[in-house]
DNA sequence: ATCGCAACTGAACGCATGTTCAATATGCTA
DNA sequence: TAGCATATTGAACATGCGTTCAGTTGCGAT
């Protein structure tokens, strides 16, 4: 039986409990190809029926949650870890280059990409560090500064989240398990320009974000 | 019968066939709830028995490659009765705002959501359209020039669908088939900060970008 | 040693799905 | 009007799914 000092939330990474191999299954599974895979599958893949599985986690919903809060928690866990903060692709192109997280990050996107309790999770979790991170960036004066902080961290955190989720959909990797090697070759696509926009921006004056905040003023009536 | 003046491919817009209704009824329902409606929900829909479907697509792909085809070449013809070149976003809310085009715009965004080859003819041709729209603003010297023209309207446009995209899954629009308020909301979030974005730029000087540039001339051996 | 409880199995069930097919209705053509 | 091709139906089939459950194994406490 599981020791009693770590009850079915813990992180109970090193241990080869079948409820462990299930879960670690479920995440790489359900991260390579997405919530559609079968308990089935996901049974062969732990090396067990797919009755045990009901068994421990309730249904496959159960198994779901078992495996957001498990991610969620290791990805936590990674971030705090870092002795430096670092941004979200560094963060997550790190996590996808270590076999044992590899899966963790597949899982994370899939799970962006349905949508649901763990995606937002994970967005306002990111987007909580980028308002910091900024902050700091502001403070030493390597950031500008914005008109609203909070909306700009949440506004880059969904456009590179979003960007890197589109872009992995429209060139899907030919070996779905090579996150890393996928999040490279989208860097190397949007290196450049994305640089270059956060570097110099994309318009030539200010007229269109005075227009702009004329209009958020005086909104025209619908 | 149909008349034999336009077959399969033509855009029977205005036409009552069954054919016409099933497939009108499978962009509705494919781009308000995903390509996992079943093919009798689509039949109910349509007001047809599920064997016509067959019948006339040939298999439930065959009815999404037809959808596909139809969706995409209204999209075209929409965009070229448009008297000014326009953004994405520009094109895209005003074509969810009017009933009759709206659920194209679902089926788009559902489309980009999973991928396939639509999802790629669609994002190719919106990058053509954004880098010549940004090459007139850059010969207009309203917008700054680029060190890679293409890559670079491939990133925004990839940026914003990606953008669009993650929010309205984040964000889902307690009606699924008022796509017009949903877009309308993620401009209210996102417009301050991207427009500034845009106008400003995120970083101080320069280095980062100069960094960049070097590490593309001699990257670090993998 | 044995009792008891949890882990675990695998066959079975019910359901929804995509698809097939024989039968029928319909409308154009000769 | 007769005939034929096409449109259309709806029942049936095969498959894969999540889930249930009666039964078996294995281990720790008494």
């Amino acid at each position: 039986m599981r020791s009693v000092a770590m009850d079915a939330a813990d992180a109970d990474r090193s241990d080869f409990t079948a409820r462990a191999r299930v879960r670690d299954a479920a995440v790489e599974l359900f991260g390579r190809s997405g919530f559609n895979v079968s308990v089935r599958t996901i049974a062969d893949a732990a090396g067990v029926s797919p009755g045990l599985i009901l068994h421990h986690f309730g249904s496959k919903q159960g198994l779901r949650e078992a495996c957001d809060d498990y991610v969620l928690q290791r990805i936590r866990e990674y971030k705090e870890r870092a002795v430096r903060p670092a941004s979200a692709n560094e963060l997550l192109l790190a996590m996808a280059s270590v076999d044992e997280s590899a899966p963790l990050v597949g899982y994370a996107l899939q799970s962006l990409q349905a949508g649901g309790d763990l995606a937002r999770s994970f967005i306002d979790h990111f987007a909580a560090d980028a308002e910091e991170w900024i902050a700091e960036g502001v403070k030493a004066g390597t950031i500008l500064p914005s008109l609203d902080e909070k909306a700009r961290a949440r506004y880059l955190t969904v456009q590179g989240f979003g960007a890197l989720l589109l872009d992995l959909t429209l060139n899907p990797p030919e070996d779905p398990s090579d996150i890393a090697g996928a999040m490279r070759g989208y860097l190397a696509r949007m290196g450049l320009p994305s640089t270059e926009l956060f570097t110099q921006g994309l318009l030539a004056d200010r007229s269109m974000l005075d227009a702009y905040l004329l209009y958020v003023v005086d909104p025209p009536q619908p």
